[in-house]
DNA sequence: TAGAATGTTTAGATATAACTAAACGAATTA
DNA sequence: TAATTCGTTTAGTTATATCTAAACATTCTA
């Protein structure tokens, strides 16, 4: 028997929620962008109340996250104050934004404070064993090294302005 | 005024926890992995407890899941019935077998959810409005070409078995 | 076999995140 | 100005994840 539209909808967007909470995001927020992904014509906030079930506060806030990440644009219509949303659907373009966005992130500030304990473990400012010490700097710079590694790689993926994510895909699979 | 020792490592094993929560893992998962680290000789359960202030049961099965994703390595001692786990300190081979770990999970489980979606739509096994129909399939299409050149990426960064991921990224770099 | 030293599992506590319901504020219209 | 329509904020609830404490299982030793 055919799937009718809005069960597979509903499959959809239980898909994308689970997809959501694997990345550390609320179940909701996938559920959201899902909505808004299938739908042809942006939706205003409370066609997203009605569509996913959850309640105008939750989407509020959500919805104001995934546009600070790019992955849905807020507009409106003249003469209609409603704000409606859309679902960005260049994956590649979300993916720089995020990236770009993450920079003044708590992630970003513990790798500072790993650089900043490389700096006080060369500058000698540090008592204690000197042969632990020497381990644990080769360590600690080891790792910002790797961190330095990551971080370069996004840039150099931010940068890539043009070029999509299956074509660097098939280079580095030419590198092998 | 120098910095002690046992003060430097507390705060790079704060800056450890902190990145490993904005990962979605426990922060205790970061705490442990720091301890191991920093450490030059492989540690008893006993003494990570001692080092953490975590207790033998989380540590337990924290040090298991990082055991499975390739950041620690349990060893043992003749004539010792302890277990030792040491750090992994090449963070490429940790990437790699992460990604590998990563096969089986939920993730790629709702991505198949999204691919079973798109197979339904292809084999107009769908009742409803035709424009409507011919949209969705458009997007979920596209999401799914999305998913796939990532899944290739990562296969790709998987196979690179030498090259570093500084090199990756001077590579892109170059692209540009 | 009894006892000790280990690691694991489990039941429950605590902390954290997600979400709801309702109050609020701002803008708009009557 | 009063009433309406929208979005946001907030206080509190619910759900979930993390961690503790203690029971448990296993292996070794005497």
């Amino acid at each position: 028997m055919p799937t009718s539209l809005p069960q597979l909808k509903k499959e959809f967007t239980e898909g994308l929620s689970q997809i959501s909470r694997f990345w550390g995001f609320p179940k909701g927020m996938g559920a959201i962008f899902a909505v808004l992904y299938l739908s042809s014509v942006p939706l205003s906030l409370d066609e997203i109340v009605q569509k996913t079930g959850l309640t105008k506060g939750a989407i509020s806030t959500e919805v104001r996250t995934l546009a600070r990440m790019g992955l849905v644009h807020r507009s409106s219509k003249l003469a209609d104050r409603k704000d409606y949303y859309e679902a960005e659907s260049d994956f590649y373009k979300s993916i720089r934004s995020i990236l770009k966005e993450r920079q003044n992130s708590e992630f970003d500030n513990a790798i500072r404070s790993i650089a900043k304990t490389l700096a006080k473990l060369n500058a000698g400012e540090i008592s204690g064993d000197n042969e632990e010490i020497k381990f644990i700097r080769q360590r600690v710079q080891a790792m910002q090294e790797f961190f330095d590694a990551l971080d370069s790689l996004t840039h150099a993926v931010v940068k890539l302005e043009s070029l999509g994510l299956s074509n660097i895909s098939k280079i580095l699979s030419v590198l092998k």
